[in-house]
DNA sequence: AACCCGTGTGCTCATTTGAGCGCACCCCGC
DNA sequence: GCGGGGTGCGCTCAAATGAGCACACGGGTT
């Protein structure tokens, strides 16, 4: 309550005799900016009680805040996120119109480890989650450590939404990870055995005609989540280019696939990309993949960069849980859309 | 521009399934969260803004931002200054309702300098002085310290206020250093040469009646800044105790004398003491000190505290340039007033 | 002297913001 | 199925706040 003595906040430099002053205020004026300071920041009184309190106007309080700020008295931080990267993560989302990004923070040098990635998208996912919705879900090593990450889930249905790849140093099996994320749930679940991908059309027709494959997939257009990996056309960056052989891969090249979400092929503008591995999938349509309202990307690692850039401009996700190094991809050089 | 998709902030304990979840809010959500805090406390966009351009009311813009701060997303912390306690200086000023207020930190673990202590209340003083006042100086030794921090001053009139005393490891000579402020400030100066005290009264006011010192002290009612020294009255705590004799020294002891400010006594609830000593003084009366506007005192050591507050209780002082220890004594204990 | 410019100050008015309210929803137990 | 308690949400109205303006003062120039 008790009044301050005017102290005129800058002088004049010429008519200054603070010479000898150190910073650029007197220390009076210090206290008091460093004491209104903390009354409206820290104590959370509003200027005008401040102004009542200390008999100066609540203009003098405003441009003593301002000041206060210029000279670095108060500092306002948004603190950092031990494992996602808040600015980048919201960068991304706001360039790419995405629904939510989240880019996590790799510790040390190297890469993001695929369990974080994997926690993260949990996360995610039971964030975005209601138990309105039904989710839909292909195989895919990333989907996969999601899973392994999800300890708890409401009761929704859940859709099988593509056939599986068997790798070899992967040690559960596919259906078993889509399996567990059912179970969790708890609610009915659209499971199939069936490979990705068959050697010919015919083959993938009437594997698509099984009962509990076309029922899965005719379930698709209930599904209003679906999380999916995205593969790069490249040795080790797609489970389905290192399963296929030499000569469907070179088609697809040359086809000019630079990625696969779910099996479903596209280019670098995202548009799908014609081609014979196409009808050979057990997957649904790109189209169909399109219509979900809410399809969260999972990639992690430059090589994936370009390809994650074309299943966005393709629309086929609406969401990612992305690393540093895609982050910055794409937000670099060639603006989208 | 774009659109978020809504997210319920927090979930009811019972409903969420986000006991995979590291920190209590999703990646989502903190993703928001920093993006509302970023856009308004770094980019200072209003809030309404901020909900346009996300597609969410204002309203969960503010609570997004409540919860920002519960959850430490934004920090804002007063900056601390390097020379000044900023804060206890202010909570000193506040709780005995002082003009001004300058705690000055002390560097490692000894003391404060006297060095930091007459820099920073020759800044306090250049801050606070304009040039329409007239200043008044006593010798003390803390003054001449502050004298020697300043190197440009007003052109205002410099009056002495009290007679000096000389101190044998002191290198410039008391009229000396009020003269070098008085040469530096260029404008009318009233000065003397006389002994502070001397052995008896006759002699004091025979000195007094010099025509040097009675213009100077009847200047003294044009003054209206002035700084001082505090003396307590123990060995080497008061200029004045060094000097006099044992005798005094106890008489003024028994008498309740606890310090001195140019040498005006006064006991611990800072009434004036009498005493034979007053009378032998060249010096000002205490009330013509108390009605100078603004006195700021300077202290330095735990040993001076119950002189400061003393000086402070019997109203001779009105601002204080001391250091951490008697600033913390000025606050515990035994509440002022 | 008269002038002008820069600076600090407080005012007015439009915008922004906060406190409290009611509504809708959902989970739970009867 | 039907209240009860809790929670998130947006509305209303009053208070707080910011932008711009006018004024006063002081120092320097014409």
């Amino acid at each position: 309550m008790s009044k301050v003595v005017p102290v005129t906040l800058v002088k004049d430099d010429t008519t200054r005799w603070d010479q000898n002053v150190t910073e650029a205020l007197g220390p009076s004026a210090r206290v008091l900016a460093a004491a209104v300071a903390r009354r409206h920041y820290l104590a959370g009184e509003s200027k005008v009680d401040i102004a009542g309190a200390l008999g100066i106007s609540r203009f003098k309080v405003a441009r003593l805040l301002d000041l206060a700020h210029e000279l670095g008295i108060v500092r306002i931080e948004i603190a950092s996120d031990q494992i996602v990267d808040l600015q980048l993560s919201e960068e991304v989302r706001e360039a790419w119109e995405l629904h939510h990004c989240t880019v996590v923070l790799g510790h040390g040098a190297d890469a993001v480890a695929r369990e974080d990635l994997g926690r993260t998208a949990a996360e995610l996912l039971c964030e975005v989650v209601t138990d309105k919705d039904v989710l839909g879900l292909p195989w895919a090593r990333s989907v996969s450590d999601m899973i392994r990450s999800i300890t708890a889930f409401p009761r929704i249905p859940i859709v099988q939404l593509s056939g599986s790849v068997v790798v070899p140093d992967e040690t559960t099996s596919p259906v078993d990870i889509v399996g567990r994320i059912a179970r969790i749930a708890g609610g009915e679940a659209h499971l199939f055995y069936a490979p990705l991908i068959l050697d010919d059309a015919t083959s993938a027709t009437v594997m698509r005609r099984q009962p509990s494959v076309a029922s899965a997939l005719a379930a698709a257009d209930r599904v209003t989540i679906a999380v999916a990996g995205i593969g790069a056309w490249a040795p080790g960056q797609s489970t389905v280019y290192d399963t296929i052989g030499p000569e469907d891969r070179a088609e697809a090249v040359s086809a000019g696939v630079v990625g696969e979400v779910m099996g479903i092929y596209y280019g670098a503008d995202g548009a799908p990309v014609p081609t014979h591995l196409t009808d050979r999938m057990v997957t649904l349509t790109g189209d169909r993949l399109r219509a979900v309202p809410e399809v969260i990307g999972i990639a992690r690692g430059r090589n994936k960069a370009q390809a994650v850039r074309g299943a966005l401009r393709g629309g086929l996700l609406k969401s990612l849980v992305i690393d540093t190094e895609i982050a910055q991809s794409l937000l670099a050089g060639d603006w989208p859309r």
